[in-house]
DNA sequence: GTGAAAGCGCTAACAG
DNA sequence: CTGTTAGCGCTTTCAC
């Protein structure tokens, strides 16, 4: 036990819970207790140990703490893109929702592919977060095993139980999208166009096409097949598609897309062709994102409860992880968003 | 040493390092050599190993691996906001970067506060992350002075070295903004506006603003203070600024935005006023995000390069993460988008 | 209400 | 190339 074997390097070491426990002239349980839960230690006690704390500026290490207690504070999120807005204010929500209980959010993007997901769900378990939360319930069985091996406790967003034994805290994309396609309807379009996204391995896209589908059967309105359009989530896709749409024969009228990016682009789509909208063609969207009232004319389109998601799934999650009892799912309602895109069927 | 002192309860442990070298033959050592360094074992070793792990589906614990390495294999970035684009790119550029060197990326977000971001980076450290990735050099002391206590290597995004100390990975943001005035007063205008996001604690926006009143002095146009504004970086903000600009007296005939948010929102004000773009007003952005072609007409702006920033701050922090010695800063160039939301000023 | 002490799972000298 | 052996800093029984 060579002490100062090394006197001239000053050791750049962070100050540990002993040397708090030492100033404050108490042992390391007592500082880990009075950091911990201040309620089991005596106020004097407690006072002298924040002084020391303060003194020595310290900060209890991570990997300590995380291999003593086997928690990390930690949760983390997948989902498949930051670029546009989609997410971002459901993440914010969820971060807000874990801050305030002391537990960061590590977010992770999948790139809409189910290959990529898995990789980072693997990646997320072996940072050891306490919970998981992802976008969408379709994905490999292989996923969600490896969730269920970790028995880490996790939650569905955007999606509704229907199709999913998993806990799930979103709302019903097939309702919402019906809703728009009544919409649509009522305003007397009978040709009416669908622009979604990729339905692969996406529940929310396939629940929104089978909600407009259904309306327009119930209608009475014949889906001709060339009308079913679905393309990846971005602007210049959405315009393609439009393009596409709108320079066959049998132009729509109308034409419904899975999300406001694609509404945005197929709106670019009908400048480009010199198709005025709403008065030749009628445009609606879906998220109700900032895009949809940048663009001109504002997107008709859906609201959806992003940031009540993001917080009810920071709350549910740390329920389940600290309670150990699974939450039951939450479905929240959506709105109808109506805006110039969409108009009545001009007499032509 | 009582073994199966619990006969009953199946322990729900997962296997460790140890489980691994029992049925691998193996020492502890071996193991994590095998994993961290499999160069320095015989390949044989390496294949019983692997071999072993693959039966018990081990992963490394992460508390564990901290503790002992003192690494987190962790990056922070804090950003000051996920609702709109600007940040993505990089944000998405750097996570590819880093997650190809195996290290996870932690986001933030400081809402535009100096507080908050500095809370933030206080959690970060706590974290145990071994760098940081800032946006923009303009902070309080109290922040340097937390990452300079820890000595955790940092690099600052989106600005250049002029007014700071520390490593920085960006673009000159005045001669940038001061290439959109040169275009602007190319065209003939003389009434111009300036709507910036807000200078407090921005480097950016100041040299951004500075860039174009220095091209507009030496062009011997004449300033109005009132043409010199500021507003939060929201579409709602820049359209209500465009509306005091273009109702006060002596209308400007061109307004250079702060960002592609603000010019879009700009646009939006435009359009309510009845003002035509660009025939009776010029609007430029900065950015070149998506929205900027997702508005009518298509957005003027500067094209900035993102992905390039993130991948070096990811390479940049993860040489001086490994190496320890701290990297030179980059400056990387921009690029003038010209669209049509700028036009040649009309004779009236 | 507090202290002593036993690990949590891993890495890194150091020997061999 | 591999094994032995100390810890890394913290939480948590278990006594007192």
């Amino acid at each position: 036990m060579t002490e100062d074997s090394n006197p001239i390097t000053y050791s750049r070491r962070f100050p540990t819970i002993e040397d708090v426990a030492r100033l404050a002239g108490v042992s390391t349980a007592t500082v880990s207790r009075s950091l911990n839960s201040p309620a089991r230690v005596r106020e004097a006690t407690r006072q002298a140990v924040e002084a020391a704390v303060k003194e020595l500026g310290y900060t209890p290490n991570f990997g300590g703490q995380a291999l003593a207690s086997n928690r990390t504070n930690t949760v983390g999120a997948i989902i498949p893109t930051m670029e546009n807005a989609i997410f971002a204010r459901a993440i914010q929500a969820l971060q807000e929702t874990l801050a305030a209980r002391n537990v960061t959010l590590l977010v992770a993007t999948s790139q809409y592919s189910p290959a990529r997901e898995e990789d980072q769900i693997r990646t997320l378990l072996a940072r050891g977060v306490d919970g998981v939360v992802l976008i969408g319930s379709e994905r490999p069985a292989s996923a969600y095993e490896l969730l269920d091996a970790r028995g880490v406790p996790f939650v569905i967003l955007w999606s509704a139980p229907a199709n999913t034994p998993h806990v799930t805290i979103g709302f019903d994309n097939a309702s919402a999208a019906a809703g728009v396609a009544l919409r649509v309807v009522e305003m007397g379009h009978r040709r009416i166009a669908v622009i979604s996204g990729i339905t692969r391995d996406n529940d929310r896209a396939q629940a929104r096409v089978a909600g407009i589908v259904a309306v327009l059967e119930n209608a009475g309105i014949p889906i001709h097949p060339a009308y079913l359009t679905e393309c990846p989530y971005s602007l210049n896709d959405g315009e393609a598609a439009a393009i596409r749409l709108l320079t066959g024969t049998d132009r729509p009228t109308a034409i419904i897309c899975g999300n406001d990016v694609l509404a945005a682009g197929a709106l670019r789509g009908a400048r480009i062709l010199g198709i005025d909208v709403p008065g030749e063609l009628s445009i609606t969207g879906f998220d109700d994102i900032e895009l949809a009232t940048a663009v001109y004319p504002p997107l008709a389109t859906v609201r959806v409860p992003h940031r009540r998601m993001g917080a009810a799934a920071g709350d549910c999650l740390m329920r389940w992880i600290v309670e150990g009892k699974r939450p039951e799912s939450i479905t929240l309602p959506t709105e109808f968003m109506d805006r110039e895109s969409l108009g009545k069927l001009r007499n032509t």
